[in-house]
DNA sequence: AGCACGCCGACT
DNA sequence: GTCGGCGTGCTC
């Protein structure tokens, strides 16, 4: 029977949290050997170099590659069971090798940040109060001198099962009376693990709203497919009831006792998601997201890992929480480039998220009205059931585009005249008006009207930022902060002027030519603070009329009843962008702004301010649609051998230095084209479009190819040059596969 | 990524 | 004479 703990294995594969893309060899020491079964996953201690680290075992193995005498044996045991399992064990592998990312770097990304610091994978314990025998019997008029002993005692007493600390903080009680009274022996305390479950909503669950026929057919498709892997595309115009649908799906997985990951892109669309959930289901509920601490990411962690928590919400890092009876996973707004990571491991939750249901067989639910161009694609080629809803739920309608013509027309503040009527009737009606600019900021460009000097960033190649209220000049691509400036620095001019509008110039200008009208505005400025965003979409629902201005925050779900009216001030501003996808971007943030009009019973109306309202991308977007516009874009991307035609991986390059970068890219394509497959196309290396930012020089290679083995093979190779020749030079280097930027 | 070792400037 | 600057080299 002893026999059997004996680990068999001599020797053990672990991850460490460091960028080479290897695993290290431990022994196994024999007295651990015997006390504890090792298994994958588990975290352990290991001598590292002159220091000590923490790893994880990613195998156990009955040989080393290395010299016996080098390996090292590890020095203790963390974890009891393991904290990656070992489902999540082969998603992170399979991650490292399609990412090419080193793969301590992925596993210890797959781990809460407090288990990354070696933190006992254990919830949160807190202290709760009890009376004493003594202290249940005592009479309260015993402590009448003592008013704040008094109520602390008398709230224990009224609390036979405990009172948490948490709720004497509730309940305003002084924690020095509850610390006296223990000492008195008259109450005691006891650490009791924080764990929600059990914890349920005592209220009514809300009675689902009826389908309309598309959202009964969908539904009915998704039930009958819900207990295999599946990929379903859910397109949906905004307002037609996509959550109503998805919500059908959870209802009936839950009742078969499955846990749901319900991935969204941004912590501002959470609590609005939350709130719907929490009044439909009678279940437990836990929150993933970066705003949260530490602590209470490890407790939701834990919570989703003991299979207590049934409903998941959380974004991009998510999509690597353990669930051990995983059931379904929703990802809204899958378009929403936040999914993918852009620095570090740059890896697509969405597409991970497909990889993971496929090993668990379990379906996969993307939600969108606009689709990213690979979804469509997908949908297109029957690999995913695409799943339409082309009418809007109750009786709200589509609302109209309208293209406003900017050419030699005069403008206020930047609205043509029809706008700024346009928004008079609309506050007139006592209705909402949405204001559309994606800059923020003040101006983005102060210049000097004597010497024409413009204020730039000393460490990237952009214009700095005015921002008047902050009385900044800011950098957006590095946070660079300087004071505003009110001399010209080359010719000591006072006469300078801001080119251009930003959204707090807007919410200025709107301010003085509607005075009585509150104004709001929506942009990372404005809700940087923590629930900000939510202070103000209260705001918003208070007042009737109002004026909302904002970036591509407000195109993100959040749904404004009284908005009848969209102003999109620039739609131009995407439209001759030097990525590819720039269109795919454009299209889908208009139509997302576009879909914040008019969703209840009131019809909504939508302004184009544009120079090129014969623009073809425009003119297709504002008659034919969304679907229409990606369709014919899909068929440009596949004329030029464009992905997702063809798979794309780009090696990023910087340096200090201006030019290192780019000549180490050329070597690099010099050395390992000849052995290149024929089907790998290389473009490159090519300067980044902003070449240096952060001071760092940006240069870029791009590989195509239309299968993914010669791809990956030609990025194995130069994975391994790179590692080799940037060990003696300060340039790092990045591998992006699949990147959402090109330049 | 850390963390050491390693050789050259302004300080007790 | 040292404290410490960050260049470069290694980690089972």
């Amino acid at each position: 029977m002893q026999e059997a703990l004996l680990t068999p294995y001599p020797f053990i594969k672990v991850a460490l949290p460091v960028p080479m893309r290897t695993l290290f060899d431990y022994k196994v020491p024999k007295a651990l050997a015997l006390r504890h079964e090792l298994k994958p996953g588990m975290r352990i201690k290991v001598p590292f170099g002159k220091s000590s680290r923490l790893g994880v075992i990613v195998a156990l193995s009955e040989t080393s590659d290395w010299d016996p005498e080098q390996v090292k044996p590890f020095t203790s045991l963390v974890d009891e069971s393991p904290v990656i399992t070992k489902e999540l064990m082969a998603l992170c592998e399979w991650a490292a090798r399609y990412y090419h990312h080193p793969i301590g770097d992925v596993i210890f990304h797959a781990l809460p940040v407090l288990l990354r610091k070696g933190e006992n994978a254990e919830f949160r314990t807190e202290n709760w109060w009890l009376t004493t025998p003594e202290g249940q019997t005592i009479s309260l008029d015993e402590l009448k001198r003592a008013p704040r002993q008094q109520d602390f005692l008398k709230a224990v007493q009224q609390h036979p099962n405990g009172l948490s600390q948490h709720a004497a903080s509730v309940l305003d009680l002084a924690p020095s009376a509850g610390k006296t009274l223990e000492e008195k022996g008259l109450l005691r305390r006891e650490p009791r693990s924080f764990n929600k479950g059990g914890e349920k909503h005592a209220h009514q669950t809300q009675v689902p709203p009826t389908l309309n026929p598309e959202q009964a057919i969908a539904t009915e498709e998704l039930l009958d497919s819900r207990h295999h892997f599946n990929v379903s595309l859910l397109d949906g115009v905004t307002g037609s009831g996509k959550t109503e649908v998805f919500l059908r799906l959870m209802e009936r997985l839950i009742e078969e006792g499955k846990q749901i990951l319900v991935m969204v892109p941004e912590i501002g669309l959470t609590p609005q998601t939350l709130k719907r959930f929490e009044v439909r289901f009678n279940t437990d509920i836990v929150l993933m997201h970066s705003n949260m601490s530490d602590r209470e990411r490890l407790d939701a962690w834990l919570l989703a890992a003991n299979g207590h928590a049934k409903i998941i919400i959380g974004t991009r890092s998510a999509a690597f929480i353990p669930a051990p009876n995983l059931g379904l996973i929703v990802i809204d707004e899958e378009h929403d480039t936040s999914y993918k990571q852009h620095e570090g491991f740059r890896y697509h939750a969405r597409d991970l998220a497909i990889k993971r249901a496929q090993a668990l067989d379990i379906p996969v639910l993307l939600a969108s009205a606009t689709p990213s161009y690979e979804s469509l694609t997908n949908a297109l080629q029957k690999r995913f059931t695409w799943l339409k809803l082309r009418k809007r739920a109750g009786n709200a309608h589509i609302p109209e585009m309208e293209r406003v013509d900017l050419r030699g027309k005069t403008l206020v503040h930047g609205f043509s005249e029809h706008a700024l009527a346009s928004i008079k009737l609309c506050l007139d009606r006592k209705e909402q008006v949405l204001i559309f600019l994606n800059r923020r900021g003040y101006a983005p460009t102060l210049m000097c009207h004597q010497c024409g000097w413009i204020a730039a960033c000393d460490h990237c190649d952009v214009n700095l930022t005015v921002h008047k209220r902050a009385n900044k000049l800011h950098c957006h691509h590095c946070d660079t902060q300087k004071a505003l400036l009110h001399t010209c620095p080359e010719c000591q001019s006072e006469e300078l002027f801001t080119v251009g509008e930003g959204t707090e110039q807007i919410e200025t200008q709107l301010t003085t030519l509607f005075k009585d009208t509150p104004i709001l505005r929506v942009d990372r400025d404005s809700t940087q603070r923590k629930s900000a965003m939510e202070k103000l979409t209260q705001k918003i629902h208070e007042h009737d009329q109002a004026i909302l201005i904002g970036t591509q925050m407000l195109a993100k779900g959040h749904h404004f009843p009284n908005v009848t009216l969209v102003v999109i001030m620039d739609a131009d501003a995407g439209l001759f962008s030097s990525d590819f996808r720039g269109m795919e971007r454009t299209a889908q943030l208009i139509t997302q702004v576009a879909g914040r009009a008019g969703r209840a019973k009131k019809p909504g109306h939508v302004l184009l301010q544009t120079y090129h309202p014969d623009h073809a991308a425009i003119e297709c977007l504002c008659n034919l649609g969304y679907e229409h516009f990606a369709i014919d874009g899909l068929s440009e991307r596949k004329s030029l051998s464009l992905p997702p035609f063809f798979h794309q991986v780009i090696v990023r390059a910087e340096s200090g230095n201006e030019h290192e970068a780019m000549q180490l890219l050329a070597a690099m394509r010099n050395d390992l084209e000849p052995y290149f497959s024929k089907d790998v196309y290389l473009v490159g290396p090519y300067t980044a479009i902003i070449v240096r930012k952060a001071g760092q020089h940006r240069a870029l290679i791009s590989i195509k190819s239309a299968q993914r083995a010669p791809l990956h093979q030609a990025t194995q190779m130069m994975t391994k040059w790179l590692e080799q020749s940037t060990r003696q030079n300060r340039i790092r280097f990045a591998i992006d596969v699949d990147p959402l930027e090109t330049y």
